[in-house]
DNA sequence: CTACACCCTGGACCCGGGTCCAAAGTCAAG
DNA sequence: CTTGACTTTGGACCCGGGTCCAGGGTGTAG
């Protein structure tokens, strides 16, 4: 049976630290196991499941919080449109980034190539260009409204 | 004449706040400045080029630690090669970083196609998929060697 | 002279996401 | 029984990048 592993066997099944573990555990992603005789932590297949998908989410961009809510849609067999707004906000908030990432990441390949890479730094147009660069703005941490 | 801000109109010159004007003093980006009589900082305007330097360079990407590099370059009338091959290897970061990305961004958008947003979150392909989702390297921050 | 805006300092605190520690208890193999 | 691997706890600490605070001193316009 796949019941009843420690959070040992957990965590090493999931590929995440066991303190990672006790730490979603207090952020109230993971839930409060049942605990052995010995005080021992005991999960089951379905907490491994739970895991696995905070893994997947995170992977996916989403913050902790965000994976919050998203189990909380679930455990309460909520409706998938809930779901659906909030991976669509990411996917959002992903494309705003990325595409200023892209610019950065252009800006920057143009500052590359136009530096020869010879000579002293004085007027070397990659330092006179960052001095004007305009920046974006932060690009900051969507909110969980 | 420029000479002579003070630490809030500097600031505001460079649109940063003030404590973040002396957190780079801290962090050895910004110099120590004169000081006025009263004991006030006392900028010129080559510190506002420094400020906005960094200021450009954070929004390329760079990390305060390769700034404060770049600037030590800069200001020993170092070599191009120098910001050259950091510029290179922010740009390779940012390329990888941006591949990442762009392979979450593609899974999160197929996953919100693939799902209606009608009906309970019981066997929606969002959750499913997240479940399975491999996580990529967390694409860590580069390290200044 | 009085407001009021500005500046000083050191240090605490914030965020997100962990990671590590010591001291103590537990479990399984040999 | 002993040894070594495992687990428990609370709390401290890390990173990067700031941000805020209190309790003072200044500088200037009206």
């Amino acid at each position: 049976m796949s019941q009843s592993l420690t959070i040992g066997r957990l965590a090493r099944a999931a590929g995440v630290k066991l303190d990672t573990v006790r730490y979603y555990e207090r952020r109230a992603l993971m839930p409060e196991p049942q605990r052995s005789d010995a005080g021992y932590r005991m999960y089951s297949g379905e907490d491994l499941e739970r895991l696995r998908f905070i893994r997947g989410a995170k992977s996916l961009g989403f913050s902790l919080d965000e994976i919050r809510y998203l189990l909380a849609v679930v455990d309460s067999e909520g409706d998938r449109a809930e779901v659906r707004a909030l991976a669509a906000g990411r996917l959002e908030d992903m494309n705003r980034q990325l595409a200023e990432m892209q610019q950065a990441r252009a800006a920057l390949a143009g500052l590359v190539s136009a530096c020869s890479g010879h000579g002293s730094v004085r007027d070397c147009p990659i330092v006179e260009a960052v001095v004007a660069a305009q920046p974006g703005p932060p690009s900051g941490t969507r909110k969980l409204k």
